[in-house]
DNA sequence: ACGTTGACTGAAAGCGCTTTCATCAGAAGG
DNA sequence: CCTTCTGATGAAAGCGCTTTCAGTCAACGT
């Protein structure tokens, strides 16, 4: 009835002796209602009610083993892709009642190593990671840990996965390109150290190339940061040399769309006067014109999957290996044949 | 040596063991290393480090009271805003030791209350709330909890918030399409229910335009889902009009970069046939063409304040009660002087 | 009528750590 | 040489919950 400055957290006890029953039944009526009376269970339950009683999870954790929270360790959130595939992840769990612990480490193996120290010491009962490279410490930790763990986008074959094939993404991409006669192809990748979605998108452009008789030489790939303005930079990169590629492919769809405005900005034509590609297919993608031809990448069914998965492996439910998810080409207006020698 | 299906992990008193010290000593070691003799702490760390002792978060959360991490709910991750906002939130509370426990309600009250609920439970430290707009039980429950909790883009006057003047973006992009001799404004805006940054930045617009003696009536609003595809088609209804408005005001870029997309589609041209303003100050919207004019929000300083302030709190430092973070109007290519009647 | 079964419920032992509180050298002071 | 500190460490009591393990009691079968 007083004021209180803080009024003392209504504790499970507190709610067995309003309900004039044990705390063991207070728990059960909360993880195992079906082993109550309904009569007590209603009792219960009205007691939790009316005290405004919420479970301590730390509690919780500790005694049942379980923290009802899993981890996600992304390069970042502040990328379409990822914030995509954790809205879906986080979307699943919490029907299921996780929580979504998160953590970046922005292209950094060490940084990653600590995160995964920080979520194991959290108690999370699950971890999504990306990708399938990483310091061999964080491997071991992951390892002697036995947490159930996820690899996203790309797999190493030992612990779970839900991928995609970056390699034909890349190929997809470049066959393309090839069939609509463009003979000089350039491709904007990502920082290729600690990247392996980027390293094989690359691997899949150059092995289409040369399975055409064509080549992908070094001189035209360029490294950049992955952001709009790292796909402009490639991109005029590509467009001042000497013998000027016809094509470029973006290895993120943020890229071609850089190479669009790039282009757009030297008062080039596209798709007449260069052909673009990119590998995401973002929302915008679609939007920005010409429309962007692309690889489509099921990224929010990623994140779901890497979250169903996840539970699935916490319940000890079965679950497969890895889950290889279809990329697709969708052909926009960004890209046509190329005229001329 | 042998093979182990599963290690048991190594808990504290398997250190202390290793060490010849009390579990006292090791906990210690860990979270007051002053108080240690050089010598034992040394020992104490080294039996740690060659146990590969990792801290159990749950029970130095049930006996410490505190969790070591903070709780962020937002409307969904997949937006450029927010998935900016918590990538800054995440990077500075992980320099202080915190994680980021994320959830979204997806303009749902209902969701945001179980969200609050679900991290009130989990322990968390912290609680960053987007807007001050909620269910009252929301904040009832907020309040009776007394942890720190740091509103952002919005305040309401009662808990420390992180804002942005909503209403003064509104008002900025209608002034300069005002003194741009615009005298038929439209706007796109998201959902009102649920998005008092939202109303307030129509209000502010609004009042702008009365102010100048002129209006926004309602027949000039349209409300849409906050995606491109929503500015598109709030688009395509404002310009359907018969007395169709010469300029537009997105409510988010992404809704001006919609507008910018359809006048393009009709072969309308930006800004000569038609000025577009847009508010957030999207990276991308610095490189779509034409520029898009727009008001900038510092959307990664809220994330890094709003840690910041969370963080204070949790150490009852004191802090601002209302941290008001400017924003700017940046003119680019997308708007211009209307001529014609 | 009496052992059985099954459905509920309670007692109590932890989960792994933090944190008083007490202890005990040795240093400093008288 | 004894008292008083100070610094370093240990003993032990929980933190709030889950989960065996028993126990109670009514219904059931024979």
């Amino acid at each position: 009835m007083g004021m209180m400055v803080s009024a003392a957290r209504v504790k499970l006890s507190d709610v067995a002796r309003d309900a004039g029953v044990s705390a063991a039944t207070v728990s059960r009526a909360i993880a195992q209602p079906g082993l109550l009376s309904p009569d007590t269970l209603a009792r219960v339950r009205a007691s939790a009610q009316r005290l405004g009683y919420l479970p301590d999870g730390a509690a919780r954790a500790l005694a049942s083993g379980r923290s009802m929270t899993i981890g996600a360790i992304v390069p970042t959130l502040d990328s379409a892709i990822f914030a995509r595939a954790l809205q879906a992840m986080q979307a699943t769990l919490a029907q299921a009642g996780y929580l979504l612990l998160v953590a970046s480490h922005e292209a950094s193996p060490a940084a990653e190593t600590q995160a995964v120290r920080a979520l194991l010491g959290r108690g999370v009962d699950g971890l999504m990671l990306v990708g399938a490279e990483r310091a061999p410490e964080t491997t071991a930790l992951l390892r002697t840990s036995g947490l159930p763990v996820v690899l996203t986008w790309c797999g190493d074959g030992h612990f779970t996965a839900v991928t995609i094939d970056n390699a034909m993404a890349g190929r997809l991409a470049a066959q393309h390109l090839i069939s609509l006669g463009h003979r000089r192809i350039g491709m904007i990748v990502g920082h290729l150290q600690f990247n392996d979605r980027q390293r094989a998108r690359l691997t899949g452009a150059r092995m289409a190339l040369e399975e055409a008789g064509l080549s992908l030489p070094d001189s035209l790939v360029v490294e950049q940061a992955l952001t709009l303005a790292g796909g402009r930079a490639g991109c005029a990169m590509l467009l001042d040399l000497d013998d000027r590629p016809t094509a470029l492919i973006g290895g993120i769809d943020l890229f071609a769309i850089g190479c669009l405005e790039e282009a757009h900005a030297r008062g080039m034509a596209v798709p007449d006067d260069l052909s673009v590609v990119g590998i995401d297919g973002l929302d915008m993608s679609a939007h920005v014109s010409p429309g962007l031809t692309t690889v489509h990448v099921p990224t929010g069914r990623i994140g779901n999957l890497a979250a169903q998965t996840l539970i699935a492996m916490v319940a000890h439910r079965p679950v497969e290996r890895e889950t290889l998810l279809p990329v697709e080409l969708v052909v926009r207006r960004s890209s046509q044949a190329h005229t001329g020698p």
